[in-house]
DNA sequence: ATAGAGCTTCCATTGCACTGGAAGGTCAAG
DNA sequence: CTTGACCTTCCAGTGCAATGGAAGCTCTAT
């Protein structure tokens, strides 16, 4: 099938799936005489194996190298399993890091009601943030 | 003081403080004859709220509207609040993705001790991540 | 006078996963 | 034959918050 088609059967676009195969994360397919891709089926559970992938966490470099791994011979699973322990330790960091974010926002926003917005001064900006929130360890935040 | 010790007192980088600089957080500084920046104590000031906010989680887009609001006088307290609202559902939300995820990528953990790895076939590329791990719904996943 | 620390500007790069657009080739239907 | 959908490549931009580096000027101490 074309890429196009693969787009649609995967739910991906089409620029999405040249982007995979640029960073070498989907081999690439056959070519018509036309130039145009040609895919087979093997395309559609291997874009399945990439989004299952992302969705437990693997950025696209850790999947590439899974991938990696397997077309060269082997069975990647100890690598997989490894990465998927590592991603548990983030995981619990990043967890823990937002729950302390989350009660330090929840700790300024009950001050809101204590403070009288007449009594904010210019050179504190606001109040509401004091100068001496948090010292910064690094909170990693994206929305 | 010059921009060295402003970054000295900070524990910021010139860069970083230039760089605040020139997407409006901090103000333009009066300059010496030889073009050096010069800053008062106010600047310590409010690079401490930047650091303050930027630890309740604000962007730097974010802290510039609050900052903007007090330079023309105004009490950004309202405002800050709604953003702090804003963020405590945000930081709700994406805990919650992140516990999600959390347990799927245990889930696949466990899988690993009842799946044998000689039976693990090329075509899945690594049994211990199945196709159908997850349907798709955007998780936001930054180390 | 000279070394070297500190300052200036400007431009590019980082990381991550895409996304957008331009310029042009191919193919099937009408 | 033409229209339009689909494909090709390549380059640039997105968001966020910096960071790196080059070329050149200033200031302080010896």
């Amino acid at each position: 099938m074309r890429i196009g088609q693969l787009a649609a059967r995967t739910g991906l676009t089409t620029k999405t799936i040249r982007f995979y195969e640029s960073t070498g994360v989907l081999p690439e397919p056959g070519r018509r005489p036309s130039g145009y891709r040609h895919y087979d089926e093997a395309a559609v559970d291997r874009l399945g194996f990439i989004r299952a992938a992302q969705a437990a966490g693997l950025s696209l470099a850790e999947i590439r190298n899974v991938i990696t791994v397997r077309d060269s011979g082997g069975a990647p699973c100890q690598h997989v399993l490894a990465l998927l322990n590592t991603h548990a330790a983030d995981l619990d960091r990043r967890i823990a890091e937002l729950t302390n974010l989350r009660e330090q926002v929840d700790r300024l926003r009950s001050r809101a009601s204590t403070l009288d917005p007449a009594t904010c001064s210019p050179a504190d900006i606001c109040q509401l943030i004091p100068l001496d929130a948090v010292p910064h360890h690094d909170v990693h935040y994206f929305a």
